[in-house]
DNA sequence: TTTATATCCTATTAAAATAGTAGTATATTT
DNA sequence: AAATATACTACTATTTTAATAGGATATAAA
């Protein structure tokens, strides 16, 4: 499982890049209430962000956060991982969380190892294309089906 | 990430599955030492696998557990669920351990929902067709493989 | 029948990770 | 100047996971 810290930071990603194409900006606080995220969790996770890189922010009154890529260039796998979220079912096939296993002689010769590395691949492979964007595409898609057949 | 627990359970488990042709079994001891698993930990998870049904065991002097199934028919996602393992990256797409979202006011209608949902059938799909049996025969062919191209 | 060896079982503790909060400083707009 | 918003550091609380302790019970072999 991925941190709720990881899941927050799509979230609210999400709700920064349906305002994109207008430049405009989000509060914390009001990204917080639309997602319902506690607000001071919120603002420690932004604050990352923003030191990474992804978002950048205004200060002052009437401030707030926006992207700073594109919705199409900013993939789910991107947002786990500088949140913290391993996608690696176990550390020795992490690329981001790597760790030895104590137990494992040789890492070459372990089945789990192999299949793991394959239940990796399988989970980053959708990841690393799915972006913002297509998130908020997605959710058209589901809506438009929804209304068709209530 | 799946808890070590779940790791050191297809580790012990495949170590009885070694030994199964010739009926034989295994201690709590060795096996602890063989795939230096805490030997305590390791008593508590194959007691809840013996509660689980998934193996036996004889007490007693040279007693010890043994698998109830053919290596074949033991699939590696049935070995992380019951162990409490989660596969999938978020709660509400869990089988085994959903939980609601508490910000989606319709998890229909939520597209990272749907992007975690294919990321969990992809994990599924290599977890539960995977047995001990086919992670000792990869082990093997890894192991031919190595000896080639040392 | 005694001794050694193993599992059975409950309870407890230790450590780490995660989630969330507090409070003050700083910047910007009105 | 007042109001509003982010910046930043530090802290606390909660939960989960990992691991251990220790005695009860069963079995085989000496």
């Amino acid at each position: 499982m991925i941190p709720k810290r990881s899941k927050y930071a799509i979230k609210a990603l999400t709700a920064l890049a349906k305002v994109y194409r207008d430049k405009q900006h989000l509060s914390i606080a009001s990204i917080a209430e639309q997602e319902r995220i506690p607000r001071k969790f919120l603002e420690a996770i932004l604050l990352q962000l923003r030191n990474e890189g992804m978002v950048n922010s205004k200060m002052g009154a009437n401030g707030g956060y926006f992207l700073v890529k594109h919705p199409d260039e900013i993939m789910l796998s991107t947002i786990i991982r500088s949140t913290g979220g391993p996608i690696a079912l176990i550390p020795c096939v992490s690329l981001n969380f790597y760790e030895e296993c104590v137990e494992c002689p040789h890492e070459e010769l372990c089945g789990l190892h192999e299949v793991m590395l394959e239940v990796r691949e399988a989970s980053i492979h959708i990841l690393s294309k799915t972006s913002l964007a297509d998130l908020i595409l997605r959710e058209k898609k589901l809506l438009r089906k929804s209304e068709k057949r209530p």
